[in-house]
DNA sequence: TCAATAGTGTCTGTTAGACATTATGGA
DNA sequence: TCCATAATGTCTAACAGACACTATTGA
């Protein structure tokens, strides 16, 4: 084995360990309610070559040195959004390469991270960032689009645990767009005096003196988000969600 | 740089990405039932040196070539216990080295799996482990904590929308042993009138010909694990729990 | 017999879901 | 005026939680 076949493999070897494909990577799914739906923020893939144009795929980077997961996600996040603060946040898990299909820009295993962002915000300017709605998307690696239906789903389960609903609208809202948000992020529809009953025993919002009147029938009341008490569900087993 | 200054940083970086320490390692969190409490899995920490005797760890590996990363939880929670079936299983997520604390023996990243073991499960035979009841944990590295309390609170979450309670019972139980279990997740009391309404309603359980007397009163009546219908939850969004 | 546990029947306050009604704007 | 939407009141069936009671064993 000569000098140089040895500084070939050391060079190999340096740059997977060391260089710009890691072992791992962070890929942040940053949601938004949009026309009525959930929109995802897809960017566009920044490997140059000619294949790769025109390819959109999850917001993805590194860690950098001492960066903590969730550090590295927000970063992602927020280099791809016109946001002020830091979103809502959550790890949705870790995907390793489905060993088949496997894209050589992938990395061997992602931790993905699900963020909420207000509607209404835009796509960050410096990067090559743009929504699309769930039901629009462009083609996407296989592994990205089990990610995304997990980030979605890890939202759903918690929507019951965390008012995450709000953190998709903006400071205020009428009562209707939170209705609205939660049967967007629910999947189903409900009943308006119902909703408003249960939101009053929560005590979760409280009024504004503003209304707002879009279209045609009464102006509605403008509420914000400000929890009061925090009564734990004291209630026994619901059984009805088993199964 | 002489040749074999070279060898030796090649042998160093090679050793990092490509030897027996990963980049990344899988942890199994394997919970019972046990005197009451919830009992963790632990091994002895495999590593030979003086100073990691008798420390008691979580079982942990890295995936073999092309194994997935449940298939490597799986295996190394059924290599600890004496297990016929694979017991239930789900991603407690990834959890990277807190930068201050980091013991020489821990990974960069491990992921996390939690399992559920039918009560009466026995460590196994070839491996160095035993349960331990979450009150009288030995001392444990710091990321290791709060994997553990990830696990358990990962499993507390899923109670009402996953039978999870059946997978730590055996076949057949009494429907005092099935409150119990519930009691103990949940870890408040409950009715036993209304637990046995909503499980009658949920149609999860159908009584066997068996009945057990243990101790004083009136023999118990055995059920089983067969559900029914699955009647998906249609009411109304509970607040409850928020907040 | 007493003690202890299993299992069931009944009552009541609360609430989800449905329906109806009033309020208030725009077309 | 008609229509659309907001907001609220009322009714009912269902259910959680509480209590009481019966049933069946061991001591």
């Amino acid at each position: 084995m000569t000098l140089v076949a040895i500084c070939d493999l050391f060079a190999d070897v340096s740059r997977e360990s060391r260089g710009k494909r890691q072992q791992y990577t962070i890929d942040g799914v940053a949601l938004t309610p949009q026309h009525g739906q959930l929109a995802v923020l897809l960017a566009q893939d920044v490997d140059t070559r000619v294949e790769a144009r025109d390819r959109w795929a999850l917001p993805s980077d590194v860690p950098r040195a001492g960066e903590s997961l969730q550090a590295t996600a927000q970063r992602i996040i927020t280099k791809c959004v016109e946001i002020e603060t830091a979103p809502w946040m959550v790890q949705v898990g870790a995907f390793a390469q489905t060993s088949t299909n496997a894209l050589p820009t992938e990395s061997e295993l992602t931790i993905a991270f699900v963020a909420l962002v207000p509607m209404g915000t835009e796509p960050g300017p410096a990067a090559e960032a743009a929504w699309f709605v769930l039901s629009e998307l462009p083609q996407l690696p296989e592994r990205q689009e089990h990610i995304l239906q997990s980030a979605v789903a890890a939202v759903r389960d918690r929507l019951d645990l965390y008012p995450v609903a709000f953190r998709l609208l903006p400071a205020a809202f009428t009562l209707s767009e939170l209705q609205q948000m939660y049967e967007l992020l629910l999947g189903r529809r409900l009943h308006k005096a119902s909703f408003r009953r249960a939101l009053q025993a929560a005590w979760l919002v409280e009024p504004t003196d503003e209304w707002r009147s879009e279209g045609r029938g009464r102006p509605a009341q403008l509420f914000r988000y400000s929890p009061r008490k925090r009564r734990r569900g004291r209630r026994g087993v619901r059984f009805d969600l088993l199964g």
